[in-house]
Formats: structure tokens, sequence, C-alpha cells
RNA sequence: GGGCGCAUAGCUCAGUUGGUUAGAGCGCCUCGCUUACACCGAGGAGGUCAGGGGUUCGAGUCCCUUUGCGCCCA
């Protein structure tokens, strides 16, 4: 027999790393049923995930870590159940802010994308992402992460480009997709359009400008009469091309027809009738910018309005705004409005909170104008997205983000694509300069396919990352050819993301698969919450608050971030991170170790042949009906997406009943030798070996070490025989199987709830009277069951009583002398201790529980003479009154104390 | 303006078919280094489950409402 060292505390540094790789190399994260192989099996169910991708030049965040703890948990629990496992991991090119980072690089050097041109721009991105994109999957794989890396795809590789074009192709030609003039979100900045998701509005304060716009008069005299407008951006003024008030506002209802005279330029535009106008709101009157706002751009079309572009891409003012031509927004704005003051032709100002349109990418101000771009006509999809939704295909876990979906989906605008950007899909449609036509084609075409001119040009803009992603979950299969992946782990099972992405991705990836694949793309989606500080507040840098995941990792532990990532979180609702938390979950992780360390020890001390037929003790029945209890109780929370308190039961389980209890009763019954050692050590490591697969998809590393020394222990021992059936490791194992009980668990597990009662109450006693803990007392038991009899040894043990001295009796006349008494359920105990105890004292005590005990009978009684007794089901009843039956029993007791 | 959510112990949060003594971690108090573990053990204090009303035999849980906070969409 090889005695079995390890050190008393878990090293997780020393561990992760090595188990990590011993997954890798040994080809756990791929499926075991793989249709890319000869041995493939077409009923064997499989299980998919793609991952969300991350931004291929983005470093980890504890977003990331809580998608990965999440994905990882899933995906470990399905493959311990049996099924094809696959998480198809990658990240995606972040058109923006990768070209930003190239951008910035180029700057550093004295020199500009415009300046290297763009072949060379793409070269020196590719370059960066090469170098910078392995980052975060590293990253992602320190989180212990079992995704398919041998399957691992970027949007930008050869595969996917080619899913975006087959899919954009497909668009074009079933003219889902145009390209026109639209008002559109543009980042002067960024110098590109971003789509109405990219925008952010933050409410700031402001001003709200109220002038005059002048009525021009019937007869050319000089104009007098004057229409007073309120306005947030005055600039804008240079742009209008009407002055709309409500069609019955009595006010101005006159002047609807005629026209009115622009400050400082001079043009004449009309009065127009709107319901949009709000009578209430500044004037009552609105000036209309069908150029620059969303709603007057509306307002614009219905009354056919001209669309003025008084604002370039870099947001200056263009020839449009006359003498202002050439000034930024800003800068216009204050110019404008000293000369307006000038020309008395303002009324006044006034504070007022702005809703401001920013970039979500730098928080410059987004400026709304008239573009030439590419759209996805998006009402159809719209319509088969909720469909899914509705029908039941696709279920949101937790379900009240279907309203949310519904909610967008419903109220949805044609999705703006393309972008004025270089890093990204390039738009497949060329432009004959002969015939003016569009070339739009699978392969890279050489002439125009309308006049075979070789005059064409691509078009130059990108297409917008998401629509790339929206892709992801049958493009990373292999989409648009029929692989075997595709063919197999296609629809994916579960999409599990942030909800804070519902629009962006979700749901464009289920528009997406519905179009391109005709089915949605997974049948179940979970949404996590975000993580913010311990006090609720969002992380951020300029607060200084923000939490690094790799800096929580390396000082205590992945296992520790994932379980407090896990077990803190419920279904889309936001948690907090504290550091605390995960150092108690770390300390858990140690109490697993030395769990595993106490097993170990216990079964190589077991002795050669000791096996024996022996029945189980109450612990033995008590721990592994609990056990069956988790086990079924865990299987339950899963289904249910309830990952965080089928954990905290998993925890609660490992700690306070199998570590608490077990393990110093395993330590009792070790004792004995011979059997009934062996069945205690058997015991032991049945029980374990089951906690450690339902915790492993929680904390991997360290069930998975703990594992192979219990495996490699056992197998060098007496009991070698018990791990014969074990896999190689751990990830593999099988799930253990929720048993529906078989009806003895009930009683074992009231009759040790006893005990322990009858041990905590003397613990109790002890530690109250300040009775040292290395004072063995002398203990008379009074129980008529026998309970006692049977547990005496263990009774003897846990609550520090003198071997010696325990006398178990069925009944007792009196309370012996000196002896003070205590009541625990049907079990009288009573202790030696009336000369450490002041008598007075203890009567108080017991009459205190007494008046606690009779207030519950008073109020049992009372409930149960009421309508609950009729109403009420009968085993609802059944357990009152069994209580009842308890209290009163404990009542007498405690009376004939007090005697 | 429309929609969604939250309010439970000092702090952070669990509590999913409503079942009658509301749980955990951290923090706090008292003991204890008993060879698995001081990243620990034993014991303890601490809650009118935001306020009000309703449904029900029974409500932290369902409905209405008030207050406070948060988020999303316009």
């Amino acid at each position: 027999m090889s005695t079995y060292e390890l050190p008393k505390a878990y090293d997780f540094k020393d561990t992760e790393k090595r188990i990590y790789e011993m997954w890798e190399k040994g080809g756990y994260f791929q499926p075991h049923n793989d249709p890319n192989k000869p041995n493939f099996d077409p009923t064997v169910k499989p299980f998919t995930i793609a991952i969300p991708p991350p931004n291929v030049t983005g470093e980890l965040h504890t977003g990331h870590a809580m998608f990965v703890s999440i994905e990882d948990l899933m995906i470990r629990y399905h493959r311990m159940k049996g099924y094809s496992a696959l998480w198809v991991p990658g990240t995606d090119h972040a058109g923006i802010a990768t070209q930003l980072m190239v951008e910035r690089q180029l700057l550093k050097e004295g020199t500009s994308r415009e300046e290297v041109g763009r072949e060379e721009f793409l070269r020196r991105t590719w370059e960066w992402k090469n170098k910078y994109g392995g980052m975060i999957t590293s990253q992602i794989r320190r989180l212990g992460a079992s995704c398919d890396w041998t399957r691992e795809r970027f949007t930008m590789d050869e595969g996917l480009s080619k899913a975006v074009r087959e899919a954009f192709v497909r668009l074009y030609e079933a003219g889902k997709i145009y390209r026109g003039p639209r008002l559109i979100n543009w980042s002067p900045g960024l110098k590109t359009a971003v789509s109405d998701l990219e925008v952010e509005y933050s409410e700031e304060p402001g001003t709200l400008y109220y002038f005059k716009y002048m009525v021009k008069s019937l007869d050319g005299s000089a104009p007098t009469e004057f229409i007073p407008v309120a306005t947030t951006r005055p600039e804008t003024i240079l742009g209008d091309t009407a002055v709309a008030v409500h069609p019955e506002d009595e006010r101005y209802q006159k002047l609807i027809g005629r026209l009115v005279i622009v400050p400082m330029l001079g043009r004449e535009i009309p009065v127009i009738g709107d319901e949009y106008v709000t009578r209430e709101f500044g004037t009552g009157a609105l000036k209309i910018t069908p150029g620059h706002d969303p709603n007057d751009y509306e307002i614009g079309q219905r009354h056919n309005l001209p669309v003025l572009s008084m604002l370039d891409k870099a947001a200056k003012v263009t020839e449009i705004g006359g003498k202002y031509a050439g000034m930024d927004r800003f800068e216009c704005r204050k110019a404008l409005w000293a000369d307006m003051k000038a020309a008395d032709l303002v009324v006044k100002e006034e504070p007022y909170t702005l809703n401001v349109p920013r970039s979500q990418r730098g928080g410059e101000i987004i400026e709304p104008m008239i573009s030439t771009q590419w759209f996805v006509r998006i009402q159809e999809q719209a319509e088969k997205g909720l469909l899914a939704v509705k029908n039941g295909d696709i279920k949101i876990v937790p379900d009240h983000f279907e309203k949310v979906y519904f909610n967008w989906l419903e109220n949805i605008n044609d999705w703006c694509i393309s972008r004025q950007l270089w890093w990204g899909h390039r738009i497949p449609v060329w432009y004959c300069a002969d015939c003016g036509k569009e070339t739009c084609t699978r392969q890279d075409p050489s002439g125009c396919v309308h006049c075979g001119s070789s005059k064409i040009e691509q078009d130059p803009d990108v297409l917008d990352t998401w629509f790339s992603s929206g892709l992801w979950p049958f493009s990373t299969l292999g989409w648009p050819d029929k692989t075997p992946d595709l063919g197999y782990f296609y629809p994916t099972s579960y999409m599990e993301t942030g909800y804070d992405i519902l629009f962006f991705w979700v749901a464009r990836m289920i528009m997406s698969g519905l179009e391109f694949t005709e089915e949605a793309p997974f049948h179940t989606i979970y949404l996590h919450g975000l993580i913010r500080d311990e006090h609720g507040q969002k992380m951020s840098k300029t607060k200084g608050n923000v939490i690094d995941p790799l800096t929580v990792m390396d000082e205590l532990g992945t296992d520790a971030l994932r379980f407090t990532m896990l077990v803190g979180s419920t279904p889309g609702k936001d948690s907090n991170l504290s550091i605390k938390k995960v150092e108690s979950n770390r300390n858990f992780a140690n109490k697993l170790w030395n769990a595993g360390r106490f097993v170990i020890n216990t079964i190589t001390a077991v002795e050669e042949g000791s096996e024996g037929e022996i029945d189980w003790t109450l612990a033995d029945s008590w721990i592994w009906a609990k056990l069956q209890n988790l086990t079924r109780d865990v299987e339950r929370l899963f289904q249910t997406f309830q990952y965080g308190q089928a954990g905290q039961m998993i925890y609660d389980f490992l700690w306070s009943d199998f570590a608490d209890w077990y393990l110093e009763i395993a330590k009792i019954q070790m004792t004995e030798g011979g059997a009934r050692a062996y069945k205690t050590a058997d015991t032991l490591l049945r029980v374990f070996d089951a906690s450690l697969r339902l915790l492993h998809p929680f904390t991997p590393f360290v069930t998975e070490e703990v594992w192979s020394h219990l495996k490699k222990a056992t197998q060098g021992s007496a009991l070698r025989k018990s791990v014969d059936a074990w896999p190689e490791v751990l990830m593999i194992a099988s799930w253990p199987e929720a048993k529906d009980a078989e009806g003895w668990e009930e009683n074992k597990i009231s009759s040790f709830e006893q005990i322990q009662e009858i041990i905590r109450s003397i613990r109790n006693l002890r530690s109250e009277k300040n009775v040292k803990p290395s004072l063995r007392l002398a203990a008379t038991l009074v129980d008529q069951s026998g309970l006692c009899k049977g547990e005496q040894k263990l009774i003897t043990v846990l609550a520090g009583l003198d071997v010696e001295k325990v006398n178990i009796v069925e009944s007792l006349p009196a309370s012996p002398e000196g002896h003070i008494a205590l009541i625990a359920g049907k079990v009288e105990i009573h202790l030696p201790l009336a000369d450490i105890v002041d008598s007075e004292e203890e009567k108080a005590r017991l009459a205190k529980e007494l008046s606690e005990v009779e207030s519950h009978i008073e109020r049992l009684e009372k409930l149960l003479g009421s309508d609950f007794g009729k109403k009420a089901p009968a085993a609802v009843v059944a357990k009152e009154h069994e209580k009842l039956a308890n209290y009163k029993e404990t009542a007498e007791k405690l009376k004939a104390q007090l005697k």
C-alpha cells in the first residue's frame, strides 16, 4: 500500500495550467461523436453552443468570465450526460475597434491609413490581428473553457467570409437588400455610418433657443409678423425647409400655407400643418430640418419637403450654410446665434435637458444625416423572428425578455449595414463606369455582368461586423457548404449571452438563421445579467472599480471566480461581484481539497481483505439519502436553468452534510476496523465521487484534480475494484443519475436529524455554560425509541461525552440529583452540571423554552381548528398534526423538568 | 411618453407549480490550533420579507396600488 501525501492547502496555481493542458492534449474538448470520423453514430444526440465571439483585439473582462463560466457549465454538464457536446470557439473582427487600434499605431508612426493606402493598411491590420488575436483566446482558456479549439473560427476567415458573401448575394438577388440615400446616423469622428443600435442617448444639460421666424408679408413689404420657434440646435436652422404647426392650433392656424424666412439666409420656406407637433412644447411651432433629424425627416417625407444637407461628413457646414460654410457645427451655432441676436431675431434662451445621441464607441455626438448606404429590408425577417419565439421554436430564459424582444422587433427599422471602414468584409458589389449598373456576384467579377465593360469598381465600403456575427451559429459550422458538422450540430442548442446584446446579436442571428437556413439557429436563449462591482455600480475605468478577472484568477483561482459567477447570479439579473465572495469560494475549493485528502487517507488505511457483508449505519444511510436528494434537486434545477441554486445546494451538501457531519462520523466508524471500516471508506468514496461529478461543471479544476488523486489512491488500496469503472478523467465521467426515492429515506433522515438535534443541544449548552471542550461529560439519555442506543458511540464522541459514563434508559422516574435537563425532540438529556449552572438560571431557560413550545402549540391548535384543517390537502394537514404532537411531547417533558 | 425589472439580516444576495418556525456568504460576538482543512471547527446575536389593500384555509411568493431605485425603447 502506498502512502498518499498531499499538501495541506490546494495549490490552484500549480494545478490549473497542468490540468487544462492535459484536457486539451487529451482531446476531451472535442465531441466524442464526430460526424467527420468513421465511427460516427448519428443516433447520439449532439449538444452545441456557439461562443459569443469576443473582439479579436479584446482583453478579458468580467463579462467574458461570466459567459465562459455559464457556457462551460452547460457544455460540461451535457458532455457528462452523454451528449456529443460541441462548444465552437472563435472571435470576431470588430471592424471599428480594430481599425482604430491600427490607426492609432499609424498615428504614432506619424502616418495615417489614407497615407499608407488600403492594401497596406489591411496588411498591417492582419499583422496586428495575428500578433494580438491569440490573447483573448488564451485568456478564455485560463477560465477553463472546454471549447473545441480545433474548430476555432474567426469572422474574417476564408470560410466565414464565404458565408458573408453568400448571405449578401442571396439577399441582393432576392431584393432584400438595397442601396440608397437615407437619413442615417453618422459618426463624424470615425467618418462612417453606424446603425441605430450603435447610438446611445444621454441626458445632458443644454439650452432651448427661442427665436423668430419672420413671416413673409403678402404685399411684399418688410415682414412684421413672426412665428416664435424653439430649438435645441440653432445651427440646423440653415437646413430648415419648413416650419410646422399643429393644424388645429388657433395661434398659428391662419399662417399655414404662408412663407417664412430662414434667418440670415433669407430662403423662403413654407409653414405647414402636421399633427406631429405638440402644441404645449416650446412655442408650439417646430422648425423642420429633414436633413438632420429623424422626426423632421419623416415629416418632410409626408409633406414632400426638400432635404438639405447643411453639414458635411466632418460635421462642418456645407455651402447650404452661405457665409457659415466651412464652420464646425458647434462653432456655427455660436456665430449664427450671435448674428441672429444682432438682427433682433432672438427671443430668449432657457436651460433645457437634451437627449444627446452619442456614439456607443468613443462617445462623440452622432449626426443624423443623409447618406447613401446599404440597407437590409428587415420587415419580413422580423416577422419570422417574432413568430419563432411566439410559437415556441425558441425559448428565452428568463422569459420576460421575450416581451423585450417582441417590443423591439415590432418597431424595427431597416438595418444600415454599410460602414465606411476598411477592416471588414467588403461589399461585393461593383459599379460599372459605362452602363452605371451594379454587379453583385459570389466570385469577384472580371467585368460588368450587364454590358461586359471592364471598367468596374468595387464599392469601397465594408459590412457591419454584426452582419457576419449574425451568421455565426451556422457559418462556424461550415455554411453555406453542407458540411458534416452543419448537418449534425446545427441547429445549435443554447445561445448563451448577455441581455445587452439581445438586439445587436441574438435577434439578428435568429433572423439570419431563419433567412438562410430556414431553421431557428438555436432552441433556447439564456441571457445572463451584467456584472457590477460589489455595491452595484457599473464598472468603469474612470470610477476605478474595475475588477480584472485575470488578477482574481491569479490571486484566488479560476474555480473560485467561476463558482462566484455561477452561484451569485440568477438568469437575466445583474449581479455584483466582490472579492470577498470570491475569497470564500476559494475557501470552498480548499475545503473540497481537504475533504479529498481525508477521504484518500481513509481509503488507503483500509486493510486488504476486510470487505464483508455488513449493513449501512444510520449515518451511511443518511448521507446516501441526502446525496440522492441532492442529485434529484440538481437535475431539476439544471433543467430549469437555475444553476446558481444548484451550485448552492452542492456547496451546502459538501460543506455542511458531508464535511461537517459525515466525515466526523466516518472517523468514528473507521475505529471499528474490519468490514465496518471497509464499508465506511466505500461510502465515503461513492458519495464523494458523486459530489465531485455534480460539482465539476462549476469548478472543473479542483474537482478534476481531487478526483484524479482519489482514483489513483483508491487503485492502490483495498477498495481498488470500486473504481474499475471510472474513466480516465472526471470531465468525461458520467453524470450522477437522479433516481426516485426507494421509500426508506425519509425515516433515516429524520432519525439522523434527531441525533443531530441531541448533539447540537448538548454542544449548545456546553458552549453557553462555558464547559471546557476538553471536559468529557457524563450523561443520561431518556429515549423510548431505541434510536439513541444504536447511535450511542456517535453521540458520545460528537457531543464530547464520557464513554464510560453515558447511560441510555427507556424511562427515568425523576430527574437525577445534581443534573440539569435538556429536551431534544423526543429525547431527554440529563447532564451532571448542577454545580456549574445556577439552578434559577436553569429554570428560567427551561421556562423560556416551554413558553416557546407552548406558543407553537397554541398556534398549531388554532391553525388546525380553522378552515385549514378542512380545506388544505391532507398531507399538509397531517404534517402539522405531527408537529403539534411533537411539540406537546416536548412540552410535557419540559414541564416535568420544571416541577 | 411606452415597456420591463428591482426593493428580503449591518453588507451582497438565494428563495419557480402559494403550504404555515424565511436561508447563505461576508461582517459581528463567545469558545477552540480535536493529525482533512485556522482558506478551519463548535456555539450565538441579527429580519413586522419597502408601505397599503385584495384573492386564499394559508402570501416573501399571486393581483391592485403607493413610494423609492434601475434598465430598455422612443
